[in-house]
DNA sequence: CGATCTTACGGGATTCGTAAACATA
DNA sequence: TATGTTTACGAATCCCGTAAGATCG
């Protein structure tokens, strides 16, 4: 049974319901009297039922007309309910959001900028996955994450990759390993000798490093998943490390000392990938905005 | 937070959001595909959200669209089982009626009819006062009651009254009564001597007898509330009664005779009593539809 | 280049408001 | 007669369908 209702008939049927007069209610909607007429005749033949009893003295509601006035006043309130949610959604008062990031930024960099969003977008829930950049873009591409920050291009045509932020490497080493006494640009080649505790293969941060230096390679005393488990190792004099600027935080301790690595060629470069052919929702755009205001500065390094 | 909705719109949206091709789900409602267009662009304009992503190639919803479809389904399918509710009352498949009858139709008369009526409107409700006369006016005036069978004549305004039936009163006795052996035409002269067991003074019934004989009494023995206690009291030997002709089922009983009183003035109205400023309901209309064809006819009497 | 959505535009239906006719207390 | 609803009608608006244009794979 195919028919059109439109919230404007119901509206002015249960509105001359109330006002039990035609004038009024005509008012009331904004028409003139006759057109307000039309507009509820119109309603009774699409409807199929009289709705009205009518004299030209008073106006009252029929038996069927008030068994639909109650469906016509909770129709209404539910479309105002489905509508209100609709604009809490596109007014980022409501939704959700799920993004990816690389876990080298979301332990250090992305805490606070999450604590900034929530602070201005609370009905907002945040969906985090901190998976390195390959499950980082696989997300994105299911529909999984609205957007990702990851550091590997991936030219695809359904995906829009951006730079983002660029990230030099420092070189992180206890106070009293032989680094601390040299003085000048820090190279790999000074680096060579040393041994050196690095991240798995699996990680972005390695491939980096190892591709900068290839085909010569570093001496790797020990592999780890965690970068703060790193930090624990290179403090107990196993060895020192390379790291992305954007990750020393992990390193922040009195035994240990950093130094920028002068390597120009050795720069990570972080992406921010989203899908090509669709649109943000609102709850990802007012992310998508945030994180941009919070993009890290080539200058400006922690310490 | 005013605003029109309708339910073609709606339905269009959804039809999209599930073919996920305008030019289908333009064909499936009966539009060309660029009026389609307008349509979904028109809604997305009065929602102040975009709903659709669209390349040339894939039209897939947005969050926000993702959003609304559930609530654009949930409020087509309400609009649906309201519209159905109203078509199933003014399709008599469900409502209610109450009617008001006078005591003395209730009993005889209404069962059979009201049987007839629930088989054919097996859906409807039935609310029955069998209350006297004064009380069915009531009834009606308040709107408690759709119509009534009445046998007081009132003149007010909101009310229409039809004249319905009228009845002729008929004397029951026992078989061993004296007016058992006497022949010819019963008058109210010949009941004089005899007792007579009498309905209370607040039943039409006795008004209509003591009207017609005014000024001279009948020999009262008795009054009681109930035909059918009067029927038990006559069988008793007590006397005879006076009562309507339509109400003579009572006195259907191997021991008692019932003879036409042929007094032209003494014969009972009954009216159809219902308002003259609200039509009938559905359910009420198809009520007064079986009544009428159940009216009994003068000619057609009870044994 | 083919399929698909959007824009442009003329014709037709719908709907509006003013004015007059009509109905009831 | 006064109030309030319906009918009549010209005008503005909205909406549809055809045709041309744009876009992506």
């Amino acid at each position: 049974m195919q028919m059109n209702v439109s919230t404007r008939a119901l509206h002015a049927f249960v509105t001359l319901a109330e006002q039990r007069s035609f004038t009024r209610a005509a008012a009331l909607c904004h028409l003139s009297q006759p057109a307000f007429s039309a507009l509820i005749r119109t309603l009774e033949d699409d409807l199929g039922a009289r709705l009205f009893d009518r004299t030209t003295r008073s106006v009252e509601l029929t038996a069927e007309g008030r068994v639909f006035v109650e469906s016509a006043r909770r129709l209404l309130r539910d479309v105002d309910d489905a509508l209100a949610d609709l604009r809490d959604h596109a007014a980022r008062r409501r939704g959700r959001v799920a993004i990816a990031v690389l876990p080298s930024l979301a332990a250090g960099w992305l805490p606070p900028l999450l604590a900034d969003f929530h602070a201005r977008y609370p009905g907002i829930e945040l969906d985090v996955a901190d998976v390195l950049s390959d499950d980082c873009i696989a997300r994105v591409r299911s529909g999984r994450a609205d957007f990702a920050l990851a550091s590997t291009r991936t030219e695809a045509p359904e995906l829009r990759t951006e730079s983002f932020c660029s990230d030099g490497f420092h070189v992180v080493f206890r106070r009293d390993h032989p680094l601390a006494r040299q003085r000048g640009a820090l190279t790999l080649a000074r680096l060579a000798p040393h041994p050196i505790v690095q991240l798995a293969r699996s990680s972005s941060v390695r491939q980096y490093v190892e591709a900068a230096i290839y085909p010569s390679q570093l001496h790797t005393v020990l592999e780890l998943e965690q970068l703060s488990t790193v930090a624990g190792m290179v403090r107990a004099g196993l060895g020192l490390t390379v790291v992305p600027s954007l990750t020393l935080f992990h390193f922040d301790h009195p035994d240990l000392a950093t130094r920028a690595l002068h390597v120009p060629e050795l720069k990570r470069q972080v992406f921010l990938v989203r899908r090509n052919d669709r649109a943000l929702s609102s709850a990802a755009q007012a992310l998508y905005e945030v994180v941009m205001a919070h993009r890290p500065h080539p200058t400006a390094r922690k310490r």
